[in-house]
DNA sequence: CGGGATCCCCAACGATACTG
DNA sequence: CAGTATCGTTGGGGATCCCG
């Protein structure tokens, strides 16, 4: 089971599936949007409230992307005052769990991450 | 085994974890870079040769912070001309798992992702 | 309610030139 | 060889106002 340069699979067509995904998810909002919506059929402006600091300007561009790319779907129901709704697809969902992967890895490397650079800033100019 | 809603890891303190390793790793070359060092101690230049399209000055930012992260450490020798070799820390090479696990969904749902951009295009501007 | 349109700022990025 | 310095472009993102 050697771990060893899978890495391959980032560098792959030189770089051109991992430059895509992080075009896609490597922005402010659009994880966030993605992880408020797991699990949860939800109108806009609960989506804006479940998430602080939110733009309606960014949150419309984040659904509307993550729509685009078929991650979110988008349903618009004919009453007065309007409701959309917004909820993962299938294929959001998947997305989830790589996610994670990556959050998990923050979280746990954080403390040692910060420790680094304060150490990095101090010697780098006393 | 629930793999429900453990995307709570995501959003946990507001979304401040993946806000950060994305401000780390969402930069158009990171992960690349990370990814070239995976098992190779290595060069300044032959970095950039294997990295098509990285200038100097983005290769130089690159490593820079990817050292004050702790993810990769530079080595100078004394010689002339100069020689600096860099590698990933054991941290840095932690990196890899989830990067990879990210990459393969990229890869794998590259094409229902383009598939839908292109049904959504043609829909909203006929 | 769920946006769209507009204005503005700034950090990321690229290209080029220079240097210990 | 391995950078640093400078300039210009670009697009992410915030604020504000307007609309069906």
């Amino acid at each position: 089971m050697s771990k060893y340069r899978n890495s391959c699979l980032i560098r792959g067509d030189g770089g051109r599936a991992i430059r895509g995904i992080l075009d896609r998810i490597g922005d402010k909002w659009t994880l966030l949007v993605v992880a408020t919506l797991d699990g949860e059929r939800m109108r806009f402006t609960e989506l804006q409230q479940r998430i602080p600091g939110i733009s309606q300007r960014m949150l419309t561009r984040t659904v509307r992307h993550l729509e685009r790319d078929g991650l979110v779907s988008r349903t618009a129901y004919a009453e007065v005052p309007p409701r959309v709704e917004y909820e993962l697809t299938a294929m959001g969902r998947t997305l989830i769990g790589p996610a994670v992967k990556l959050a998990e890895w923050a979280v746990d490397k954080n403390p040692d991450i910060e420790q680094s650079q304060a150490a990095y800033d101090s010697e780098h100019r006393g």
